[in-house]
DNA sequence: TTGTAAGCGTTATCAA
DNA sequence: TTGATAACGCTTACAA
């Protein structure tokens, strides 16, 4: 059962292979009797035009590729979410990859997506690889940034300042009354959106004049439940005075909730937890955890649209779109008494 | 800047575009020196192969198409990893999909994956059309379900009895004393692994002559924790004497879990909470939430090797895998006392 | 509105 | 170990 292919729908068709093509392209330069004619006979055929051979001959992949650090979690599963579904509307695919948070991945990921000539190339600020940027940047088609407003871009950015939603942050968390605050992040984050957090974290301190040298940082990114309750057990031993905790991202703020209630410290009257990302889970514990809101989902239509800009010709400059990412308040850090 | 192109680099080294290409391709035929020799070339030229060109040439797409409900769903997160992971290793790229719990969405999705000629198909257990299904059987590629036994499966699978995991969930419920026990699952879950929890929950309580109709559903899939939260407390108020629940995920579970804390009602003294999955939330809970713990990495990683294996042609049985899934009885599911 | 011819960049195949 | 040639199945560009 050799595969059916365009001419064999022609022929049967009584029409030439290009007349098939154009049925299929919802091209309008064909009579619709023949297009209804040529469409039955396709389906009838069980005819799958062969993309590989189109995108050949056309020399336009349909691909758009997207790195993200990992699928595991609902921001880049949501950014890829939104991507997927502006970048669907305007015929092109997702080729997505994930790094594991690992710059040598992400060179590998890029080089192998670059061999299937996609049409854009939408990833995730982070730590990359000198190399990982010259691949892009020879690459001759749009590259945008997410998640974070780099200092240098390699192209187009969609994203916010980390830095800027944590200080916020904690200068919400100063302004409910706490001095002796703390963070929870990542080891090894250097380049990565949870530094840029960090630095967030330590400049509402030092702008306030408070000590910002309460950080624990002890195991690589990303940070789960477990380790953010380990890590909160730890700085509860080594700064027993704290009274606040500022963390890299919801799911560890969960865990430096538990391991207060373990610990019997009340949240929030003996301790404050902030965390950042607004997860499910820090709408939902008990209490709610406050947290940065950033719309994933967002970052990733903003991106797809500007990508179908970009591709159509509409744009041309380099774009910065910065979406909205704000501190919200929940019974974490409730203002004691 | 017009792309370089293979006989670029050819004529660079003074060689064959076919040469070039066996020395791109770890193919043994070709002498060192002139490997080593050429390999430097494509490096200082910074050439990117053309993978469309090449699969068109060699007939091998080099991808495998995968299908999942979600991606916002650590499940599936982790077997599109494991996927990935093995797969990469065989030189094989995920095309991945996620149907958003839609059969309509999934149909369309492997209509347009098809159409990039992947080498099999990887899809999760749910709901097909009629014509999805026959798009696959016409495929001519290996095709394999997850996440499920299937009693009539399209091609291979590597899965586990959704149904046996939750009765056998439920069997511990009873065995810890409980008699009035509620589900709470999804609406619409027609052919849904969801479904197959719900049957294995009536399984268990039939069996116990235990009556079944505790039951509620009230939202589509994907079912979350506040959705579980209020699902709990409507199961509450309608049957207030409840004294244990089954719920179709681990989020779910937590937010049931949270409605009683809520409510005032004490986990595991006065209603046991069971979940599904394991997920990281129901090892952190306070208490912990009893779940059946089954691995979404091992699925992926077991698909990839019989994807693997499939296409070199060791393995030509039509294959069903199962993968473990276990209670695992945890602190919300105590035996009061 | 339809058809013809050429060619997209690589690899299979066979020959040297 | 290397090279020459012929596909691969479609679309572009132009002609009719």
């Amino acid at each position: 059962m050799s595969r059916i292919k365009m001419s064999d729908v022609a022929k049967a068709a009584g029409v030439s292979a290009m007349t098939v093509s154009r049925a299929l392209k919802h091209d309008g330069r064909i009579a619709p009797t023949t297009r209804t004619r040529i469409l039955k006979i396709v389906a009838d055929l069980g005819y799958v035009p062969d993309r590989i051979a189109g995108s050949f001959s056309s020399r336009r992949s349909g691909f758009v590729g997207v790195l993200v650090p990992s699928l595991n979690n609902p921001h880049f599963a949501e950014t890829a979410a939104g991507l997927d579904e502006v970048l669907t509307r305007g015929g092109l695919q997702l080729l997505l990859g994930y790094t594991n948070y690992r710059a040598e991945v992400a060179e590998r990921l890029i080089e192998t997506m670059l061999e299937r000539r996609p049409e854009a190339m939408i990833i995730t600020f982070d730590d990359h690889t000198a190399r990982a940027r010259q691949l892009l940047l020879n690459a001759g088609i749009p590259v945008i940034e997410i998640w974070e407003t780099p200092t240098k871009p390699i192209g187009h950015v969609v994203g916010f300042s980390n830095r800027s939603a944590a200080a916020a942050m904690v200068q919400h968390l100063i302004d409910s009354g706490r001095r002796r605050i703390g963070f929870i992040g990542e080891r090894d984050d250097k380049g990565t959106r949870g530094a840029e957090r960090r630095r967030g974290f330590i400049d509402a301190l030092k702008a306030a004049g408070l000590d910002p040298s309460r950080r624990l940082a002890t195991v690589a990114p990303p940070i789960n439940m477990m380790f953010g309750r380990d890590a909160m057990t730890a700085l509860l031993e080594k700064w027993p005075d704290t009274d606040a905790v500022m963390c890299v991202s919801d799911p560890c703020a969960y865990g430096a909730l538990t391991a207060c209630q373990l610990i019997g410290r009340r949240v929030p009257e003996d301790v404050a937890v902030a965390g950042f990302g607004d997860f499910e889970i820090s709408r939902c514990s008990l209490p709610s955890i406050s947290t940065v809101v950033v719309s994933g989902l967002e970052i990733g239509t903003r991106a797809g649209e500007l990508t179908l800009q970009l591709l159509d010709g509409s744009c041309s400059d380099q774009m910065l779109i910065l979406v909205d990412a704000y501190t919200e308040p929940r019974e974490s850090s409730k203002i004691a008494g």
